[in-house]
DNA sequence: TATTGTTATACTCTATAACTATA
DNA sequence: TATAGTTATAGAGTATAACAATA
């Protein structure tokens, strides 16, 4: 496929070379890596106009199904720490998509609403992610394949099962 | 009890929220992430004692394979912009690992070489990184899985084919 | 004492512009 | 003019420590 200059490399380097190293082709991590690039290049360019970055996206979608939880619970779904959340959510609120709401039970927490203007973001957010993941779905060749990489996605993520 | 009926949403707003945002299950990008991030936790654990990160990894490989090559070479075959390049090889150099030689044809230019001593350390590299592809592939289910998984990457990394 | 949100800080990775020396 | 390597710099993303308010 793409391997360039592999079959002709000089005969004992190459024949050294290939008993010594693996070619990146076959390292999952790195596999791994420039695919997520790209499919961020695809994410961001499809998002550009309504200037959503890929963390942003997740944490309005997370508020948008579970309303009313604490910062720190978005964040800890999301693998983001929670004093790096605060930026985060800083944006989110400044631009009058979700908000902040003291809780009456916990006066140290913040919970978590969508505003009404946030609702109706999130309705485009979703025609724009439905393009975008359409557009993943055909380079993969369809459904069954999207579902085969998830299951296989899942099992690298939560090696636990 | 604070969080009330968390695992039983109203139904009206699940039911709502289902038709408007995605899971994050479902976002093929999202997904990608998490495993990338999984999978480089283990490789920056697996590689901690040698003290050798993701990039410098892939440099050194394709330094390997493909000895002479220049710095726009290499760095444009693993997309790093060739300003970025400078200290990650200024690292590599000032370890000993490679080192840069000018060319005669074109002064301009430097083109890599693995030193004795980066030959040897590829070969303890190697071993090290064959223990955390076969976790890797363990996680996975088996090669037959891996090489399901890097051809579905490649499709979302070269959508041209 | 422990936790929530916050600030400050630092380190990595990435992106761009501009310089130098060659071509 | 253009290219290879370099420098400087700025922006994200991420990690840790410490503090105030509250539990």
């Amino acid at each position: 496929m793409t391997k360039g200059g592999d079959e002709k490399q000089g005969e004992d380097t190459a024949s050294k070379a290939a008993t010594l190293f693996p070619p990146m082709n076959d390292v999952i991590g790195y596999k791994l890596r420039r695919a997520q690039l790209a499919v961020f290049q695809d994410f961001l360019a499809s998002f550009a106009k309504l200037k959503v970055r890929p963390a942003e996206f997740s944490v309005l979608v997370l508020i948008a199904q579970q309303p009313g939880l604490k910062q720190t619970e978005i964040a800890d779904q999301l693998g983001i720490k929670r004093a790096n959340f605060v930026a985060l959510m800083d944006s989110i609120e400044k631009r009058g998509l979700a908000e902040r709401r003291k809780s009456d039970s916990d006066k140290r927490s913040h919970s978590l609403h969508l505003t009404p203007r946030g609702a109706a973001f999130c309705r485009k957010m979703f025609a724009v992610w439905r393009d975008h993941e359409d557009r993943m779905i055909a380079r993969l060749g369809g459904d069954e394949e999207r579902a085969r990489l998830i299951t296989m996605l899942d099992r690298l993520a939560e090696p636990g099962g």
